[in-house]
RNA sequence: GCCCCAGUAGCUCAGGGGAUAGAGCGCCGGCCUCCGGAGCCGGGAGCGCAGGUUCGAUUCCUGCCUGGGGCACCA
């Protein structure tokens, strides 16, 4: 158990032998730090509802609070706050309690999801940019968030391969080599194993096939006409678009594991395909929900009580070709029977009608019932300067491998600086570029709140200093100096004495919150929590660092004691970071 | 027009109905023969506007202003 829900069974014991709901009791971190560690204020609330004065009825359950061991002072403040502080020995039973716990006294959930993280969202043909950034390490994020907290979690790629793009990348390559095989209806026999494209082919084809179909409503038919015969079996086509798909995955795969992103399935809008007409059918069959409107098939979901606007949900096109609200429908029902029961959709916050949409019929139709959840965790969008969509000075886009080596010369540049650094091989010096570098850029982006659009700044990016990616990896690098030192000097970590130095103390105090920080970032689903509360346990440590010369410390217990908190502080940066996907060099 | 999100320090952003709203950057000044100075310590300034609920509102509600976004055959 966490000191905190200890301290908050305390309190909720004592309210109500008060004859007030255990609820008052829940105590959380000071926010007067000076005038306490924790607070507790229940009876401000509770005896307002009671009618009882808030400081008499603190000082009667102050009376009867159990365990008085762990209590150095507590006191009604105020109109009735109930500040507490407790021993330092109580801090260090809790501090090795932790040190001694795989699982640093995180909970196990009360109810163990298996959760389903739908993150990255890729199109196919297409060089992921930017925008992909936070799809992928937020979504990443979360997945590992809740496999820590103790929820069975699979994370899908859920790739955007079957759709009107793809009949557009058709038409466009029909354009430029009309005589290709897959263009000619009466060809029999095996298509080429060589891909008549590479993956560059495709994303210069792409913005200009829109542009086309755009301008031309005859392009826009054909596209859609193509889009009509890939998704029913035309062979050629579908020869063309797994070249497609393999030449796109094989870059794909490349930028996500060098992003350090893992997904447990690399399923796609195509995987569902034959799940489509059946899915469709029986929606519209009779007293079923779909009908048809001006050739389209459409499931009505708007309710006599909604505020807005609310579209009905497209099944169909009028030439009965599928939409992404389709797969996305018939890929939720997948995942309902292959029994997950959370769904969080990492997608862009522009999308949120859509899946107001698709979970409406999801839960009209059955598909999923109340017991499923769903959910669209939403992110902002990243903004140049301008406010606008980000695009570089030449107004293209920013191609994420791309970002991703500026960061990394960034890095190797500020260790070159280092004199510490000269005498790395070359190779350890590029690993260590590399973390450091994408270690700036994910915690520069995950530290936005995940629903604020934030303005893309590469000088943040590409910054070291102060509350960045680096300043935690230099923590915690500290940390592990100092450990390799003191095993060199075979000295052991020992018992976690009471702290003696306000530096430690407080480090302990923060230590001993994680439980609560990883609860929370659970319930609002967001990452830059855990970033909020690293940078927190990095700056206590680094100042418990300079108050404390550890391999310089004369008594060899306190001595023994300090290594054991440097030991279990470096175990929960390590585990926070890796959360948000940010790796510890071992020197930097 | 309707709906969604946001408006907090010069800039970029945190902030869970509670007491005196926090960081980072930038600017100024300091850090002992000391475990790694990508560090530590000190210094100024702020909740868009108007109401409401509440003992108490940056937080919840309403209206307005400003910015971003969405609104059936794109994804």
């Amino acid at each position: 158990m966490s000191l905190l829900s200890d301290l908050s069974d305390r309190f909720g014991d004592a309210f109500e032998t008060a004859g007030v709901e255990r609820a008052a009791g829940l105590v959380l971190p000071s926010q007067r730090p000076e005038l306490a560690q924790f607070q507790c204020n229940g009876a401000l609330g509770a005896g307002k509802r009671t009618g009882r004065n808030p400081r008499e009825l603190g000082q009667e359950v102050l009376a009867s609070i159990g365990d008085r061991w762990m209590f150095a002072s507590l006191e009604i403040a105020g109109p009735g706050f109930i500040n507490i502080v407790v021993t330092d020995d109580c801090l260090a039973d809790y501090a090795q309690a932790m040190a001694d716990d795989e699982r640093f006294a995180i909970a196990q959930p009360e109810h163990r999801w298996k959760v389903m993280v739908d993150y990255g969202g890729p199109n196919m043909s297409k060089s992921m940019h930017v925008g992909h950034l936070r799809a992928s390490i937020i979504g990443e994020s979360l997945k590992r968030l809740f496999r820590v907290a103790g929820h069975d979690v699979s994370g899908d790629i859920h790739m955007g391969d079957w759709g009107m793009p793809i009949g557009q990348l058709i038409i466009e390559l029909e354009r430029r080599q009309p005589d290709l095989p897959y263009f000619d209806e009466s060809f029999t026999g095996p298509y080429p194993g060589e891909s008549p494209v590479t993956l560059d082919d495709l994303s210069e084809m792409y913005p200009v096939v829109v542009e086309r179909c755009r301008e031309n409503p005859d392009e826009a038919e054909r596209a859609r006409q193509a889009t009509f015969d890939l998704q029913n079996g035309r062979a050629g086509y579908l020869a063309l678009w797994r070249h497609y798909r393999d030449v796109s995955v094989a870059e794909q795969k490349k930028d996500f594991a060098d992003l350090g992103v893992e997904f447990d399935l690399w399923r796609g809008e195509s995987t569902v395909h034959d799940r489509l007409a059946p899915l469709v059918e029986r929606l519209a069959a009779d007293g079923g929900l779909a009908e048809e409107s001006d050739g389209a098939i459409v499931v009505y979901v708007d309710r006599p009580d909604d505020k807005k606007e609310m579209p009905p949900l497209l099944l169909t096109r009028s030439d009965g070709s599928y939409l992404y609200s389709t797969t996305d429908l018939a890929t939720l029902e997948q995942r309902v029977e292959e029994g997950y029961d959370l769904m969080l959709y990492v997608v862009d916050a522009r999308q949120g009608l859509h899946f107001e949409q698709v979970f409406r019929v999801a839960r009209l139709s059955g598909i999923a019932d109340d017991s499923v959840g769903l959910e669209h965790t939403a992110f902002g969008t990243v903004n140049g300067p301008d406010g606008k969509p980000f695009k570089t000075r030449k107004g293209g886009i920013l191609r994420l491998a791309d970002l991703m080596e500026i960061v990394t010369d960034a890095a190797r540049e500020r260790l070159e600086e280092a004199a510490i650094a000269q005498d790395y091989p070359p190779e350890e010096r590029e690993r260590i570029a590399r973390q450091v570098g994408l270690g700036a850029l994910k915690f520069g982006d995950l530290s936005n709140h995940r629903t604020s659009n934030y303005i893309f700044d590469l000088d943040r990016f590409t910054s070291f200093e102060g509350k960045t990616g680096p300043y935690l990896q230099y923590g915690a690098v500290r940390m592990k100096s100092i450990l390799r030192r003191a095993s060199e000097l075979g000295l052991e970590p020992g018992p976690i004495m009471a702290p003696t130095v306000g530096q430690e103390r407080d480090l302990i105090l923060r230590l001993l919150r994680l439980p609560e920080v990883i609860e929370r970032a659970v319930d609002v689903r967001a990452p830059n929590v855990l970033a909020e509360y690293a940078f927190e346990i990095a700056t206590d440590f680094n100042r418990f660092y300079e108050a404390c010369h550890i391999l310089r410390e004369e008594d060899p217990v306190r001595q023994a004691s300090w290594l054991s908190l440097v030991d279990v502080t470096l175990r929960t940066l390590t585990l926070l970071l890796d959360i948000l996907g940010i790796e510890i060099p071992d020197r930097m």
